[in-house]
DNA sequence: GAGTGGTCTAGACCACGGT
DNA sequence: CCGTGGTCTAGACCACTCC
């Protein structure tokens, strides 16, 4: 039993969807009749439908009613990007054995150069931090990471080695609430070839990364080049 | 004016962020001065606000307020992935040529391997066809379509040339209201060499894409490949 | 015309943040 | 403690779909 009302109502319902309880109309009951079944106002039972519209289960199609959307083999292959974790593996491998690796780990002053790159002001003050990540030995990514001295104090490579967000969450006591992300394919470079495990692979993947806290301030810029075939990532998108 | 109060209150609101408005406080006024403000119930009021938290443009924080997000890099390159349209090009210059030139037309019976492959059941009557798509005479993206029969009807080589999609809004009248798509990279392969300007790249994007009919009914499924470089893609992450 | 979802109102109580 | 946003109620009217 879920904590909020319009939840428990949204898990139901899912659950049934996947269940095939309403394969025969493709059609769930009208708000109205789950109003009487869950004994709640209309506006609770259109919030738990509103969630499944975007989870692009449903389209609430007006005057007609709340219409299932067909499955397919997308949604077997469901995960969402970002998340502040980067991207999700292909092989969903329970069992594969992470490792990170710190290149560098240094304080700078961001020049005009680097302020045009990112989006932090020029003069501030950062850590500057690459580091490989390994997935069962194999380097997989390459990150390069910009986090604010005035926000997230006291870095050391120590923190580095474990885990950053471990560190802003509970001894920096900072609420991450938000991340936005831009992900293009870009022919490798001579750093990837170094770091990467390529193969015979000449592109990279690169994802760029910005990371804001409670107060709506931007601490982390990172970008993240990674290796061909094993990460991907699904949308949803709705109306024309 | 929009038709909807809360699509005016949230293009107001969005609007007097992007000009500075509440740059002295980085908060919204209070749910309740809005009210006022706007004459309106604190249900329409946050409806509003709620769509600029989707937009990654605020952070609603209880028991504070309405946090606006600082402004970053990757606002200025925004722009949606999908859409029908497919993948956004990063050369974002207006005065593009666009070509098409139709590889295959042929109708087809889903065997087994392709009924694994797509999400079509085996027997499904479908068109099939290959599309090279050109950005001023380079090969950027090669489309594989599967359209079912018997729900876009009577498709011709001739309507593929032109525009699928405005044959089934306009002849067939069907509404078309979501899609979903997954996205990752590829090696290269013949047919990518064949019909793809890689340059000295030997990897593409892949883009899978499957859409549906306010039917809730799937009735295309497509996989682009396109060309490093040129192509990007925006997302927006909540919570942690 | 009957029934559906879409918008909107005017209230209520709760959980959390800051003082 | 007060003010904030989060949840929820019980109504109303409208636009659309389908018979």
């Amino acid at each position: 039993m879920s904590s909020n009302k319009f939840e428990f109502i949204y898990k139901s319902l899912r659950l049934e969807i996947e269940e095939g309880v309403y394969n025969d109309t493709m059609i769930l009951p009208t708000e109205m009749e789950l109003c009487k079944r869950f004994d709640t106002s209309r506006n609770t039972i259109r919030r738990a439908i509103q969630v499944l519209n975007d989870d692009g289960v449903v389209y609430s199609a007006k005057g007609r009613g709340v219409v299932i959307l067909e499955n397919t083999n997308i949604d077997k292959m469901y995960f969402k990007i970002g998340n502040f974790q980067g991207l999700k593996s292909l092989s969903s491998n329970k069992y594969v054995k992470k490792d990170t690796k710190v290149q560098l780990f240094k304080e700078i002053t961001v020049d005009e150069i680097l302020a045009q790159k990112i989006s932090f002001i020029e003069g501030e003050r950062v850590y500057k931090i690459e580091r490989t990540r390994f997935l069962n030995g194999k380097a997989m990514m390459f990150d390069t990471s910009y986090f604010k001295k005035s926000i997230i104090k006291n870095l050391t490579e120590d923190i580095v080695k474990g885990s950053i967000y471990d560190y802003i969450k509970q001894k920096l006591n900072l609420k991450i609430v938000a991340s936005k992300s831009i992900l293009k394919i870009d022919t490798a470079c001579e750093k990837d070839y170094e770091y990467l495990h390529l193969d015979s692979n000449n592109c990279v993947g690169e994802m760029i990364n910005v990371v804001f806290d409670d107060r709506g301030r931007l601490f982390e810029h990172t970008v993240v080049r990674y290796i061909p075939n094993e990460f991907a990532l699904v949308t949803f998108d709705k109306q024309v």
